[in-house]
DNA sequence: GCTAGGCTCTGTAGCAACTACAGGTACAAG
DNA sequence: CTTGTACCTGTAGTTGCTACAGAGCCTAGC
């Protein structure tokens, strides 16, 4: 009892919740296999490419780079993945979100600081214009 | 008394602390304007350049998009420039970063969950892994 | 069986925000 | 006057997709 009816790409888009053209992208880049092919050329999927996709998905909406991602696929396509490895891919992956996060809340204060500066009075000259121009080195370590 | 002694674009990128060719790329989206060139070509600049130039800088570190140092400086180029337009679209460049800043709270405690359930022993499934693969919806708003 | 429409195919170009390179020219120091 | 550095130009690469055009497939209704 195959219950499998033919996915196509539009159908494993809606399934995994993302745009069709991502899929095609993925199969580019290598993150995916390229996939059977029906008679006229059309792409057929299996449900282990959405599981697939889906690990891909969280794990971008987690953070992790197309690059750990591939390194992270690649463990799990091995036999056997070394759970040490993943943990320590996990571990270096929290600590740039962490690095993140601690350079944002000094963009968050600074900003805080700049707005509530602002009298909203008739002041010449603007606090916040002030501050963009005046380099103080309230800077993050690597902006964006 | 003019001390400018024709700042060359190499100049400039030391003085401001950026790459060379993100000044020529400026100039190109129209962030600063075109300089003047000398008899064979090459760009001179002024201080006032060295001036717009941090504030872009600035701008960036402070996590603004190019499109809004566009209006920022749209604002100050005018001749006087609404301090409450300012404010404004720093507020809502705040709520930016405080909404990225949630987000990466919620991956940094999604991922420190993972790392923790990693017993470092011979377990046959990866918890960091098979929390990929499960996708219970501890995702953030915007990934990224 | 046939047609209309919707889906999919391909390659390519675009977004942000730069960075880097190649091949050639200007300039400044000695 | 030569040499070496800095600059000039256009273009391509990066990451992570998204969108388009023009063609071809596929299927549901008749």
């Amino acid at each position: 009892m195959k219950r499998t009816k033919a996915l196509t790409r539009g159908g494993v888009a809606k399934l995994v919740g993302c745009n069709l053209e991502t899929i095609r992208y993925y199969e580019k880049i290598g993150l995916i296999p390229e996939p059977m092919r029906s008679a006229g050329g059309h792409r057929v999927y299996d449900e282990s490419l959405v599981r697939r996709l889906k690990f891909i998905r969280r794990g971008r909406e987690l953070g992790f780079s197309q690059a750990d991602l591939r390194d992270l696929l690649g463990l799990v396509d091995g036999d056997e993945y070394a759970c040490a490895d993943v943990k320590a891919m996990t571990e270096q992956h929290l600590d740039g979100v962490r690095a993140k996060i601690a350079d944002l809340r000094i963009i968050e204060h600074t900003l805080q600081v700049m707005v509530a500066e602002c009298a909203d009075t008739e002041v010449p000259d603007c606090p916040v214009i002030d501050a963009l121009f005046d380099d103080d080195g309230a800077g993050p370590s690597a902006p964006n």
